[in-house]
DNA sequence: TGACATTAGTTCTAACAAGAACTAAATTGG
DNA sequence: CCAATTTAGTTCTTGTTAGAACTAATGTCA
């Protein structure tokens, strides 16, 4: 019989593991002289042909009106570029740049090295039991959201 | 024997579970007719007698230089007041007004029933188990922090 | 007591975020 | 085939964010 704030723990573990999380991500995307979105976009794009501004917003979760201004920005800086849709006038490809390329091929494995060196020791039943709890709940915050 | 990246799945259910959350919970209080930091920092000051920007800043994990206009904002709605310190001049006492007591009274218990229909029939063992892998995730996760 | 460091809060800059309004290019239905 | 709708992306507004530089008040200690 829980009682009906019984969620409030759960909910603050929550947000204080992500933010832990957030942290210590972004602390090393900053040392690598790029910003969170910027450092997901760029990773998003690695070993692809490109895609879309709607497919690259979908997958890193970033609005449409942000994604503008942080392409901008990486377009300023020469790391990704827009090009024409063959066949659709709507659309732009945004794809790396051979700058972009090699900026990639520098950060994205420093930073799982980086992200890595916090689960050395970890056993793949850990993962499995975090993974497990993290999914179980995710479905109970999404249920509500339909 | 776990692999170099058995940690990214988990990092994943991390991301997705926060943003289900956030998601479902910002939702709200926008319909409320606050911003997350603004419902937090009416929450937060809500059956005190208030606190200083520090501490407040402290609760609500909100930098202070974020917590100015925060504040600012709050304060121009009519919702909370800056009080002087009694001994200390550096301080100000972030309080809520009248006003900011009504707001308070009316959002706060909303907010809680709506996160609340979330976890219906959700038993305390599955609390447990949540908050105890929430738990040792965070500490992994903070234990390159320090 | 008086130079020095610390602490509290504001201001400034660059960037992200959500959402609404807008433009242009498809697509669809009659 | 063409008017109405949908879709893709940009622009605009308001607000949040981190961090650095700044001001003012307080504490420390020789």
């Amino acid at each position: 019989m829980p009682r009906s704030t019984d969620f409030l723990p759960t909910i603050q573990a929550l947000t204080q593991c992500y933010q832990a999380f957030e942290a210590y991500s972004a602390k090393h995307v900053r040392e690598l002289g790029l910003t969170p979105p910027q450092f997901d976009i760029i990773a998003t794009l690695g070993n692809t042909a490109g895609m879309t501004a709607t497919e690259l917003g979908e997958k890193t979760l970033i609005t449409k009106g942000t994604l503008t201004g942080v392409v901008d920005r990486l377009s300023a800086r020469g790391w990704v570029k827009r090009v024409a849709h063959a066949s659709d006038g709507r659309c732009q490809i945004i794809q790396l740049t051979q700058a972009g390329e090699a900026l990639f091929a520098k950060v994205f494995p420093a930073h799982l090295v980086h992200m890595h060196t916090c689960f050395a020791g970890v056993t793949a039943t850990e993962h499995a039991n975090w993974q497990m709890a993290l999914r179980s709940l995710e479905q109970i915050l999404r249920k509500e959201t339909i």
